[in-house]
DNA sequence: TAGTGTTATGGAACCGCTTCCATAGGATAT
DNA sequence: ATATCCTATGGAAGCGGTTCCATAACACTA
């Protein structure tokens, strides 16, 4: 039913080799044996078959991107870079949603076979310690972004420098009740909301401004926890002036409170955000940008290469960071 | 180096086929030997090589998802309904983003072999003739969702339903200057639009309303570009009561447009828009929700049941709407 | 003319699995 | 005891490619 290699031979009179060459574009053939080959190939409708491809290669042609379920815009923004870059080249996507810890491991185990794919690509998913060994045990190329291991390949930002340059920004403007919210930073592997802080406590303390533990917010992460924890502190007895939160997603949520609570932003809050995602443009958000897109598209190079030259010296790859100045900043006034 | 079944058979002393009953769960191994092969294979960490698997079953394990690139929120939730479904089955999900129409042909054609992958979910992507023709040559089980055709199975919603649905409610609310704003209406082979557009005319005729030409507002697709249109349409001579927007991401752009005109929502204008993306809620958008996720989950489950039985007949599977109403949407005030 | 290369080609062997067929051995029936 | 059936097992063949090796055909050199 199906047209093989050795159809193709039959009818086109040649040996399989041949028409392997011609579909391998291998010097090795006469111009007039390719013609003929491909015109056979063209009347059977022949397509290779991938797998079989595959197997006798030795390569899957496919690289398995990783991250968490696209529930925040980051990671889509991430992933959009991975398939840009990936468009051009030979190899598919295969993509994973993770939504747990055990479905992460059960993944990550599951790709930590050379026969699976060709590369890796996990996007804020830290793996820990056992998982690395195992990825580096396989010898199946892997790059991280938005999480950092040593012994493997990672693409972040420098979240400490971030940190600063927004927590900086507000103080020049003249902030110094500056509220600092994130989700939980305890989190064992992924330290970029851990790194903003310590950015934030160390611009504090450049600028001799002391440090208040309640402004401080942490809680799960989303639009309408932020809401939430921003809610408790405006309404608090010592409201701050600015509120510097780790991701856009939970900058929004401040600004919804703020609009709930009927406290002008940015004449009576400024509030800055970090990521850039697509809506800040929208709600007129200052905030830090990383490059998201970029993330996705220069990890991605990154394994390609890694894939074709079969180094594996494991290195970081630093982002810029740069601050965005919108409307949701500005000097307090009073 | 890698280890293969052979490997585990010698090891274990038992025959390959043996080995693979093992593997498969096949009834026909004592438990005896069953007990003494799973020892082995887990000394020798052997996994089973997938290619070899895939060619010698003719059968990929994977599906394909094709859909725009993911630059609009509808696409990313209608694929996490895709992936949500495919989780806990067999099955692994590659991904196609498509920029272009070029890109879509050129993947079409790809995987329309069966040999590529065991299903295709095609989202918001109609198929010309051509491309359906060779869909249904090849073989290869396929499901679109967001688009229809006779011969394919289709998972989409009643949007002349939807557009009557979002019309009558303004109508009901006591509006008469009621604007339509989509992208375009002619493009060949994807309804939607132009079915909310049918409804929305019903309805006017229904309710003995005159349709005006100027308050049918079409253009490229995008926040910006509904704020510039209904900028426009809102500084006119005749301004609408009320718009129904065919996308929320449109909808929002009205928004904008009315912030920047300084026109209350819902006081002086009523908007309503079209499909309940997450945002939706927070701009408290008052919207047709149509089941995105669910179309993800609903269009996975058919394709993995048409896979399963072979069975090939084309059935659409149409997903209710309902209207959401929030704060967008009031009765006209003068 | 024989010797040496070079180029184009055919086809066997191999990639690592599944499956079918043959068979050994044990249980049951007669 | 022999015939019959059933179960568990070994291993060859096959899935559809690629590649290596052998060889034929044809220069070119001395």
């Amino acid at each position: 039913m199906t047209v093989t290699i050795r159809d193709v031979a039959r009818e086109a009179q040649v040996g399989v080799g041949t028409v392997s060459r011609v579909l391998n574009d291998s010097p090795a053939v006469s111009n007039h044996t390719r013609q003929k080959v491909k015109r056979t190939i063209a009347n059977l409708d022949y397509a290779p078959n991938p797998n079989a491809r595959r197997l006798s290669l030795g390569k899957t042609w496919q690289v398995a991107v990783v991250l968490p379920n696209l529930t925040f815009p980051s990671y889509v923004e991430r992933l959009r870079g991975v398939q840009h870059a990936l468009v051009d080249s030979e190899y598919d996507l295969v993509l994973y949603g993770i939504s747990n810890p055990a479905q992460q491991d059960k993944y990550f185990a599951k790709l930590s076979t050379k026969s699976q794919v060709d590369g890796l690509l996990i996007i804020s998913l830290p793996p820990n310690e056992q998982q690395v060994d195992r990825f580096l045990e396989s010898g199946v190329p892997a790059v991280l972004v938005d999480a950092s291991h040593e012994k493997i390949c990672h693409v972040v930002v420098d979240d400490i420098a971030g940190g600063k340059l927004a927590t900086q920004h507000l103080i020049k403007l003249g902030h110094c009740k500056i509220a600092f919210l994130s989700d939980y930073l305890d989190t064992p592997f992924q330290h970029s909301a851990e790194d903003r802080y310590i950015g934030y406590r160390q611009s504090l303390e450049d600028a001799d401004i002391p440090y208040q533990e309640n402004y401080k917010l942490t809680g799960e992460r989303g639009r309408r926890n932020a809401l939430l924890l921003a809610k408790t502190l405006l309404t608090s007895d010592t409201p701050p002036t600015a509120i510097f939160a780790a991701s856009d997603t939970q900058a929004i949520g401040v600004l919804d409170a703020a609009k709930g609570l009927n406290i002008q932003v940015p004449d009576e809050l400024s509030v800055i955000g970090y990521d850039d995602i697509r809506d800040s443009e929208y709600m007129n958000l200052t905030t830090i940008s990383q490059p998201l897109f970029d993330s996705g598209v220069t990890a991605t190079n990154l394994l390609l290469k890694t894939i074709a030259s079969k180094q594996k010296e494991a290195f970081r790859h630093l982002l810029p960071i740069k601050l965005i100045e919108r409307k949701t900043t500005a000097s307090p006034k009073h």
